[in-house]
DNA sequence: TTCAATTTGAAACGGCTATTTCAATTGTTC
DNA sequence: GAACAATTGAAATAGCCGTTTCAAATTGAA
């Protein structure tokens, strides 16, 4: 028997499982605490006795699958705080589209579902762990630029690195949610990456170019 | 009095206009006919008698948004089909951000809520509104790539291209919803059609130059 | 004016969902 | 093994929301 006593950990372990992939599928509202304990074997009861309420648990199973994203793809994507900025910015588009790609990408795609429909309930916690990651690409940008841009700029070229890769991600859970097939195989994480990476280099690159002429003027 | 009779053709407006604005901000499912109705001065029976039904609203809120946006920022963005290349991206990239942000958006803001939790109820809406705009973008880069790039190279600057857009629209949405400020202002399309066009096409042109290198090799 | 069709108003219905309640069950501790 | 706390199960509760119903009001035509 697997019912009854002490070990809950158990339970509150499946349910935040269960609710971070339910959460990805449907989002917040449109996922019934009774379908989450269903699926994680668990009484209609135990939502709100592990967590409290179901807000509570959708702010839990998001930090899971936040921290079991960054654990298992750091956002630096492996290259090391002294290597060049390209490198660097390289490393960070990989860190992206491996977290939005890999196997459910659930942290992303709750991200998804929390912006077009924001709940108020994720925003503190976006603050804490999503700021620091936009400010570390604002500062690789701003290095690749030529540390004389202004913020404006900074920011529009952050936006055309992080647009593609939200993209990807949400053609990906669009194609998931409808049954067919993913758009692109993880096999193909490289060939994205270095298109990404190439696309967005040329890019700042020609940004650069554009202020530095304005700049002689 | 305004109520009774004949005259609902003024009540069916309403109730499309508030139901635009109404399902931009909140989506389908977390917004309720009880709502749309009082901020458009009618009753709750109203939506189930000028529509039949929730979604069918839905529908045609969508495409009232659509269709008036389509009218007020056509997507070529005034551009004549045989100027080049070069110039018809610009023009696209500029209807898009047009649309984005004019306004209030609604058009965008509600295929945005679409896409994160599909609904399914627009599905075939989009296939025929939205899919030929892809196309012609598809179109247009393939020739800037030299009409001799791979399905998936097309593809990928295609994401590169519309995915700032959709970021820039996702940020004013969120920063509405959440009462602030507009990020950027209407002063600024310039400004981003200037910076996102020359970003596409710095990296349009860096994957030219790399896959025409990969053919001599 | 009269009559019929259209539109609106108010209330009620039925279904769904988060939460609560409480008894039953299980593990731990002494 | 007995007492206690933690956990689970099943049913009930309370609230919300889309839809329906039907009477009242309004308009245009005869």
């Amino acid at each position: 028997m697997k019912s009854g006593g002490r070990p809950a950990a158990d339970t509150r372990q499946r349910l935040l499982d269960e609710a971070s992939k339910a959460f990805a599928e449907r989002g917040f509202r449109d996922t019934t605490v009774a379908e989450i304990c269903r699926r994680a074997r668990a009484n209609i009861a135990a939502v709100n006795y592990h967590f409290g309420s179901k807000e509570v648990l959708y702010r839990e199973a998001w930090l899971n699958a936040h921290r079991r994203m960054i654990e298992a793809f750091p956002p630096d994507g492996g290259v090391r705080p002294d290597a060049p900025a390209e490198q660097r910015l390289r490393g960070r588009i990989r860190s992206m589209l491996q977290r939005a790609l890999s196997e459910d990408g659930l942290e992303f795609r709750i991200m998804n579902h929390e912006l077009a429909t924001p709940s108020g309930i994720l925003g503190h916690v976006f603050q804490d762990t999503i700021r620091p990651l936009a400010e570390a690409m604002e500062n690789i940008v701003d290095e690749l630029l030529g540390n004389h841009a202004d913020e404006h700029n900074v920011r529009l070229c952050v936006l055309c690195i992080i647009g593609p890769c939200m993209q990807v991600m949400r053609r990906e859970h669009l194609h998931k949610s409808q049954g067919q097939p993913p758009w692109f195989g993880g096999d193909q994480l490289e060939t994205m990456v270095q298109h990404f990476t190439t696309f967005a280099l040329a890019g700042i690159r020609a940004m650069r170019r554009r202020s530095e002429r304005e700049d002689r003027n």
